[in-house]
RNA sequence: GGGCGGUUAGCUCAGUUGGUAGAGCGCCUGCCUUACAAGCAGGAUGUCACUGGUUCGAGUCCAGUACCGCCCACCA
């Protein structure tokens, strides 16, 4: 014996949510059992940076992420949810200097262990945060397998991907240009450099020729480059310079005798069609310093200060250089003009400083054949893009690829396992020294004294890798890659991985290049691309622009649920960005507010339900039996079968935020508006049999409703769930079937029924409105149809017109008496509305006027449309029958309307 | 310079294969009807950015224009 279930008439997710991410938790509800049967769905998390914190991007994702896994597990599906965080190296090296420089130290005052210490340190205090605040989101990721990009496992995948990719001669070491960013001091990926559009200035100067028969003129933006300029270059079909290809300049300052080379790349429409060439510092001028042999200068320390190349200008930062350098250009006479330019300048991401093209040594992926492999996959659609128009962005970036720099000059990360056998080169490293690639130190070792005897020195490349190359093994060096794992064997490759377009190129595209490498699959089958969570002015939220929305916040204020909710119901199809309203005065936003009022009012329709199933459960009242089912029965099955059906579409087809609108609608319209209210007087009524078969029903639905809208709601879900069914704590809705919806159940005529009775329904209540008859009056209804299945179905439905408009004595017929009634008409109905004693002859005529009104334009449109010619005799026949429906109904309406209103 | 998205009710946004526009919020009226006032009932609201085209019919398809936003790009 069970009591009957007593709930306060307000959802509290305080008391729910925490309650359940421990009960989850703690029995280990999500944890992935690869022996067990089941296709598997699986997807990996989007690892967040370890030290940093939950924003709405990651409530957003990760609701989306957790709606299809909560799903397809619902559906059956063996599934794994893996979560994890990320190194971000760059970004926690940053925070720990900025710590190191308050006590006024730099990294190399406490030395490399040191530092790597306090990281981990930093690590361990700070890193619990995020997942924390995953854990608050209620998602339902198996923590069993939590992972971070340099935990023992994934380093050792890391080492094991570098060697074989360098034994395969796809990672090599050489001195490139590379973007440096001098404000971390290190490489940084031609991702990590984001170009600004500034305001600066275009520098002429003219070089002599050394023969002293003339000058060349040459333009710049960054006129300190000029100390490193080796040749000035021009197109070499310009017939202007033709003659002077092949000569050479006295380059200012510098005093340097440098030629005049011919190269395609020069465009001679733009400028006066001479380009300086500075093969160190800048792309273009390195490449036709290649091509033509010229010497390549580097002038600039790492630390963008010029060095001694730059002559007098030695230990200037680049752009006090700069200055000087006009300058002195200007007292040398050899400056023409300076125009006012805007142009792209490229910056550090990071750094947020200009980032400088410079000579160095690193270690580079050889993209070309990886990304060509990834290319053929792509080919069959794998992965493939939801929606299909990133599958374009992802091609084009994989065709345009170029090497990738792998090596940052940082500590914080995996160290690159490439140690340098110093005792062939006098213990220093250069350019030069031999090196040994190694998965761990033993194995360089020995590798060394085979090759170099027994007293080989080695040192290790003090440089990590970047941290995308750790995250683009993470599909596979989760599950434990290189080795073959029972997780790898079910789980590999994934489903569905799902992730934001701004991160396609950084992530998505290193995963699939180091994928079809290593496993010769792509890592997952399809790619969801969602949109940015924008604030409330439309701006893309950033930490710089400082106009986040905390969803913790959110979360105290409305539950996780209605935060989760809002975000899921604001997806369209075609992943669009989403905005969230938000007061930054009072921290209220008016839509997760609704949604809020939706989890009440789920809460309090459950509440209701169970107040009247007498304390059973669902189990204990059983299926009702079909024979017995009353109209509204058949009704409220029919569309939740219905709902199903749509609602699995949906999901199936990423439409999250439709079928999160459809469950709304049909939880609170159908189910709340109608239902309920339309089993009311059963549920109190003398009739045992039809009381029980309304019980039956509404235990059906709502625990079908729950069931729905787990995914989408897990918590209140979860809690109302357990008070239904009186489930143990160790059962969880969470594991039960989804509903998919029963075609058998659903029958439309039923629907048809209902709906006409709805509709006569809310014109009896519009006339009650529009007369001004106070809702406490019960009142007299005839209704007047010429169709007998329609005055069947009134028939069939009259209780419930009775019981919903408040009408206390209804009449149906075929025929409609003749005298001053209040009217209204639904389809072919008229509702006619006697009132005792007195009509208001004027609201009466209003309101009919207002109808005939609507109607009489309804008609003219159809009459327009089937007087039509060619309407008629092209359009399909369904559709032209509709129309002359539609007509007749209309114009039975008007006629209905007509006479009403000459009798008032 | 290329490419992509957007423009629909006061606000935020939906509108699957072309069939004559919708939801939430807000607003107006009336209700504390014993599930819910975080609620119930009723109501009002649109040259679907602009121009042309295809079509019997266009918010939906095609071409172009304008404005907003984003991504990519080695014009010094």
């Amino acid at each position: 014996m069970t009591a009957t279930p007593t709930l306060p008439s307000q959802y509290d997710p305080s008391l729910t949510e925490s309650k359940w991410q421990q009960a989850w938790e703690d029995q280990q509800a999500f944890k992935a059992d690869p022996s067990a049967p089941g296709e598997p769905y699986c997807v990996v998390i989007p690892p967040p940076n370890v030290t940093g914190s939950l924003h709405m991007g990651h409530a957003f994702e990760n609701a989306l992420i957790d709606l299809l896994v909560r799903y397809h597990r619902m559906l059956g599906r063996n599934t794994l949810w893996l979560p994890g965080t990320d190194h971000a190296s760059i970004a926690v090296q940053t925070i720990l200097e900025r710590q190191l420089r308050e006590e006024g130290l730099t990294r190399y005052d406490v030395g490399r262990d040191r530092f790597l210490e306090r990281a981990w340190e930093w690590k361990a205090e700070s890193g619990g945060r995020i997942v924390n605040q995953l854990r608050r989101l209620g998602v339902s990721a198996d923590w069993s397998r939590e992972r971070f990009t340099m935990d023992a496992g994934l380093s050792k995948a890391v080492a094991e991907a570098f060697v074989r990719l360098h034994e395969d001669e796809l990672i090599y070491r050489g001195n490139y240009l590379v973007n440096w960013c001098p404000a971390s001091q290190s490489a940084v990926s031609d991702l990590e450099v984001e170009s600004k559009e500034v305001d600066g200035h275009l520098w002429h100067f003219r070089y002599p020729l050394t023969d002293g028969s003339g000058y060349v003129e040459v333009a710049t933006t960054r006129p300190e480059t000029m100390l490193g300029d080796t040749g000035v270059a021009v197109n070499p079909n310009d017939e202007r310079y033709s003659a002077i290809v092949g000569k050479t300049l006295t380059l200012p300052i510098m005093d340097r005798e440098i030629p005049i080379v011919a190269d395609d790349l020069v465009d001679p429409e733009f400028g006066t069609g001479c380009v300086k060439v500075t093969p160190a510092h800048d792309p273009n001028d390195f490449e036709m310093g290649k091509r033509h042999d010229l010497p390549f200068i580097n002038i600039m320390n790492k630390d963008g200060t010029l060095n001694e190349n730059a002559g007098d200008f030695a230990g200037q930062d680049r752009f006090e250089a700069r200055k000087n350098v006009v300058a002195r250009l200007k007292d040398e006479g050899v400056l023409i003009k300076t125009e006012d330019y805007r142009h792209a300048v490229p910056y550090s991401d990071r750094g947020k400083v200009p980032v400088e093209p410079l000579l160095s040594t690193q270690w580079f992926v050889k993209i070309r054949p990886l990304a060509d492999k990834t290319l053929a996959f792509l080919e069959n659609q794998d992965p493939r893009f939801v929606p299909e128009r990133w599958t374009k962005v992802y091609r084009d970036w994989l065709e345009n690829l170029r090497d990738w720099c792998i090596s940052r000059q940082l500590w914080w990360g995996h160290q690159i396992p490439a140690w340098y056998v110093v005792s062939e080169t006098n213990g220093e490293v250069a350019d030069d020294t031999p090196f040994i690639v190694a998965r761990s130190e033993a194995e360089a070792t020995e590798k060394a004294q085979a090759q170099y005897g027994a007293d080989a020195k080695l040192q290790q490349d003090p440089d990590v890798l970047d941290t995308w190359f750790s995250s683009g093994l993470w599909p596979f060096s989760t599950m434990g890659w290189p080795d073959q794992t029972a997780d790898l064997a079910k789980y590999y490759p994934t489903t569905t991985l799902v992730t934001g377009f701004d991160i396609i190129f950084f992530w998505v595209a290193r995963m699939t290049l180091m994928a079809g490498y290593f496993t010769d699959q792509m890592p997952f089958s399809t790619v969801y691309i969602h949109g940015l969570v924008r604030d409330e002015n439309n701006k893309k939220m950033s930490k710089s622009a400082n106009n986040g929305i905390d969803p913790l916040i959110l979360i105290d204020k409305y539950g996780t649920d209605a935060v989760r909710y809002t975000l899921v119901r604001e997806v369209t199809g075609a992943g669009q960005d989403i905005r969230i309203d938000y007061d930054r005065k009072t921290d209220e936003s008016t839509s997760v507010e609704a949604s809020r009022n939706f989890t009440n009012k789920l809460w309090n329709a459950a509440r209701f339900v169970m107040l009247n199933l007498d304390g059973k459960s669902p189990e204990d009242l059983g299926y009702p039996d079909p024979k017995a089912l009353e109209l509204s029965d058949r009704w409220i099955l029919s569309r939740f079968h219905r709902t199903a059906q749509t609602t699995c579409r949906y999901l199936d087809n990423y439409g999250m935020g439709e079928a999160a609108k459809g469950l709304y609608e049909f939880t609170w319209g159908d189910f709340c508006d109608w239902y309920i209210e339309l089993v009311k007087p059963r549920l109190n009524g003398e009739d045992a049999a039809s009381r029980l078969t309304a019980q039956q029903t509404l235990a059906t639905v709502l625990d079908g409703i729950l069931r729905l809208l787990h995914p989408f709601m897990p918590h209140i879900t979860e809690e109302i769930w357990h008070t239904l069914t009186q489930s143990a704590g160790d059962v969880f809705l969470a594991h039960q079937i989804y509903p998919t919806g029963d075609e058998a159940t659903i029958q439309g005529e039923v629907e048809a029924m209902v709906s006409t009775l709805i509709d006569t329904i809310r014109t009896v209540r519009n006339l009650r409105a529009e007369a001004g008859v106070k809702p406490s009056t019960a009142i007299r209804v005839i209704l007047q149809s010429d169709s007998p299945q329609e005055r069947d179905t009134l028939q069939q439905g009259s209780a419930y017109i009775k019981n919903l408009a408040k009408v206390e004595t209804l009449e149906i017929s075929d025929t409609a008496p003749n005298e001053k009634m209040f009217t209204g008409v639904t389809g072919t109905i008229q509702v006619l509305m006697p009132l005792a004693g007195f009509v208001d002859v004027d609201a009466l005529r209003q309101k009919l006027e207002k109808d005939l009104g609507k109607v009489t334009q309804e008609i003219k449109s159809l009459q327009g449309r089937l007087n039509n010619a060619g309407f008629v005799k092209k359009a399909p026949p369904e559709v032209v029958d509709g129309a002359k429906a539609a007509l007749a109904e209309a114009e039975k309406q008007a006629s209905i309307l007509n006479a009403r209103l000459s009798q008032v």
